[in-house]
DNA sequence: TATGACATCGTTTTT
DNA sequence: CGATGTCATA
């Protein structure tokens, strides 16, 4: 790893170990004196990788110095802007729009634009105006070199803009590219955070977009000491503008580059890298190189083909269930899907059988509404500006301001130019209100004005938070009601109570040690080893100046990714989608539903590029597996109400034979339209058919007409009584009775059943 | 102004 | 299917 200064690109395939190499590097350019750790910058894309390096240079340097600063690419930015914003004509205390209030505001745009959600559906609009910041365009450069769609997104856009600015907040998208624009246009500010930090390092490199790779050329600057790492077929975030363009040209772009391949595979068996190999290896846009392990042999893959979603979900909860009878535990096992909507059967199945587990991604925590509610009551009392936020909670709970009074207020905002609180102040006094709401928007004033100034003497999160359910008549309005529901929400806001207390205490850690550290710098030379005597951080040191703790807060919980939660040690059985996997390993992987229409999924069956990410992201999801890769897929699927027959994922096909066991049954997909039908192209077929879920001898019932009263067992239900046979050949149907599981219907071609003496 | 019944509609992945 | 929006009614 000892690779010096100038731009270094690693090619790290799956399970090769690049946080090793991203954290060694790290720690060899502190050993080697080339930096001091406050002049590196490791970037990531989420919290999770970011603390899981940070805690390995740590232990790496066998010191508890923070100033190495790792993080993903929003946080920094926050930080930066946080310091810098003012330059912009924000302020401070800006607030940072998670997707679900730039979607709100997109709607109150359209509609004071007089724009037809029919024509211009809100999310399209939103993720289009997304994908432009993405791309680092401002709405003028949208508006002057587009089509006449584009001249009318940005004029949308535009104004979006305008109302984000009114109301000083930003969405995830500002957070990069007004950072690049203050670099831009100040290069007085770039100078001093180029200064700062003298060697980047970036991870998962393949998944940066246009405006991360124009915030890191800035940073970079002349020193050209980038230190960037990825796998071109883990690249699969393109529909969020990340360019696989940025990895295969890095050299490119970065003349003189050193090339450094990772290709030994520490984590899969052999049969399992090659056939996630066999896979990528069909897709055109990618450098090529050839993973190895030691790991030879390894079982196969096993393969299931269920009649519909609820079936798959039994076969994978009943092979979960004989792993955990042979010892594993829960936490060793991983489902991975293609949406978040398949979670469902599975979450069922495994109720069924008391399976603890833990749905990752979906539904965050803190986009529930009432979570959502007490932050925006905390984003108000820190920034009054923040409409969307005063919008949420002006009349939650009901305190007699309608939708009317809302909207006279919203109107006079406008004509102002202002934000709404604006206007509400205004209204107050000028009295500019009638009938009821002359004295209910006041009595709302006022309540947020007391809590803002308990907030100005209290810095407690968590206190303000109480203060705020209580002194609102939130907590009150939710105690009053019975349902279960309200109970729900109670729970969850006892929860956020409980995240911002330990928000607080880990800050306050995290506090007492800087000092700590910086009482080392200053005291002592030797004993404080090479990275504190003569380290420049005090020039900028982005932990200290005017942090508030409200802010900080906001930030972690809105920059706060579902995966980020996850950990080793947690026990229960981890759902999530195989984007949200990408990056984690687990010894048994059930990938589900890879089928036609979900891998690849519709959107992006007619576009190559599209089609070579969804045979990365099945990459990715095969490549999670250290021991035992499941892959399943469903004949019928139910979805959005509707039934389905997706045909098995193209991409099955693309895996040889020798490589796994259970195929498909032979017949399936001739009989449905396959976009590619699943032969493997020229050649003989690749598929092997040979090995069907029910051997014919084991078959209770086939050819027999007394099977009636015959004793089997089924994967799922356990023991049971045939107690009727209906139908014939593939339709067969049986109805058992389970000693446990009592009276089902089962389709015989697709229960593994297994006729006991 | 709040609530509930009804219709519609779009269907991925996420910092 | 389920989330979201619209409309009528109390």
């Amino acid at each position: 790893m000892a690779y010096g200064d100038g731009p270094l690109l690693v090619l790290a395939g799956a399970g090769s170990g690049k946080t090793r190499m991203l954290t060694h590097r790290i720690a060899h350019l502190i050993a080697t004196r080339r930096a001091w750790p406050s002049q590196i910058l490791a970037v990531t894309f989420t919290n999770k990788a970011a603390r899981e390096m940070r805690e390995r240079v740590e232990s790496l340097l066998d010191s508890r110095d923070q100033r190495v600063w790792v993080a993903t690419f929003h946080s920094t930015c926050v930080r930066i802007l946080r310091r810098e914003i003012t330059q912009l004509g924000y302020q401070t205390s800006f607030a940072i729009y998670d997707q679900s209030d730039s979607l709100a505001l997109v709607k109150r745009v359209l509609r004071s634009m007089n724009i037809d959600e029919k024509g211009w559906p809100p999310r399209s609009v939103r993720s289009e105006i997304d994908r432009f910041k993405s791309r680092g365009m401002l709405p003028n450069e949208v508006i002057a070199d587009g089509s006449l769609h584009d001249e009318q997104i940005g004029q949308i856009y535009r104004q979006y803009q305008t109302e984000l600015r009114r109301a000083n907040a930003l969405d995830f998208g500002d957070l990069i590219l007004l950072t690049v624009r203050l670099f831009e246009n100040h290069p007085g500010v770039l100078e001093t955070y180029r200064r700062r930090w003298q060697h980047i390092l970036v991870d998962e490199y393949q998944d940066t977009n246009p405006v991360q790779y124009r915030l890191l050329r800035l940073l970079t600057g002349d020193s050209q000491n980038l230190c960037v790492v990825g796998d071109e077929d883990q690249s699969i975030y393109r529909f969020r503008e990340a360019d696989i363009r940025n990895i295969l040209d890095f050299e490119k772009d970065f003349p003189g580059a050193k090339v450094v391949r990772l290709e030994r595979n520490y984590r899969s068996t052999q049969a399992i890298l090659d056939a996630a190999t066999a896979v990528v290896s069909n897709n055109t846009e990618r450098k090529g190189k050839t993973l190895y392990t030691d790991r030879e042999g390894g079982e196969p893959i096993r393969f299931y083909e269920a009649a519909d979603e609820r079936a798959e979900a039994a076969f994978v909860v009943s092979e979960l269930l004989k792993s955990v009878d042979a010892g594993a535990s829960l936490g060793d096992s991983a489902i991975f899907y293609r949406t978040h909507a398949q979670s469902r059967p599975f979450e069922e199945e495994l109720l069924k059988y008391n399976v603890s587990y833990v749905v990752v991604g979906g539904t965050r925590f803190y986009d529930r509404a009432e979570v959502k509610d007490a932050l925006a009551y905390l984003r108000v009392l820190r920034n009054p500006d923040d409409t969307e936020s005063l919008m949420r909670i002006i009349n939650r709970p009901a305190r007699g301001i309608g939708r009317t009074t809302v909207e006279r207020l919203l109107m006079l905002s406008e004509e102002d130019g202002t934000s709404l609180h604006r206007a509400v102040e205004r209204a107050r006094d000028e009295r500019l209100l009638s009938g009821a709401a002359a004295k209910r928007v006041p009595a709302f004033l006022a309540v947020l004005d007391r809590l803002r100034d308990q907030s100005a003497y209290d810095d407690s999160v968590a206190t303000l938070l109480a203060a705020i359910l209580e002194q609102t008549g939130y907590l009150r309005a939710l105690q009053q009601d019975t349902s279960v529901e309200a109970e729900a929400r109670l729970e969850n806001l006892q929860e956020l109570l409980s995240a911002a207390e330990e928000f607080e205490r880990a800050n306050r850690a995290a506090a007492s040690q800087r000092d700590a550290s910086q009482r080392d710098a200053t005291q002592s030379d030797a004993a404080a080893g090479p990275r504190a005597e003569g380290d420049p951080v005090g020039e900028l040191d982005l932990d200290e100046g005017p942090q508030n703790l409200i802010d900080l807060f906001l930030e972690q919980v809105t920059l706060f990714a579902a995966v980020d939660n996850l950990t080793e040690d947690d026990d229960r059985l981890p759902l999530m989608t195989a984007h949200v996997a990408k990056g984690l390993e687990f010894p048994t992987v059930f990938l589900v539903g890879v089928e036609e229409g979900l891998v690849p999924h519709f959107a992006s069956q007619s576009d190559p590029a599209a089609l070579e990410e969804e045979r990365r992201l099945c990459y990715v999801g095969m490549t999670r597996a250290m021991d035992r890769l499941y892959i399943t897929h469903a004949t019928m699927r139910r979805m959005h109400g509707s039934v389905r027959y997706n045909p098995p994922s193209r991409f099955l096909a693309e895996i040889p034979a020798e490589f796994g066991v259970g195929r498909p049954r032979p017949g399936r997909s001739e009989s449905f339209d396959s976009p590619r039908s699943s032969g493997a192209g020229p050649g003989e077929p690749r598929v092997d058919y040979s090995d069907s879920q029910l051997p014919a001898d084991e078959s209770p019932g086939a050819g027999t007409s007394g099977a009636t009263g015959t004793r089997v067992e089924h994967p799922v239900f356990g023991a049971g009584t045939i107690v009727e046979v209906s139908g014939a050949g593939a339709g067969t149907k049986l109805r058992i009775r389970f000693d446990r599981a009592g009276m089902k219907t089962i389709v015989l071609r697709y229960a593994q059943l297994r006729m006991l003496p």
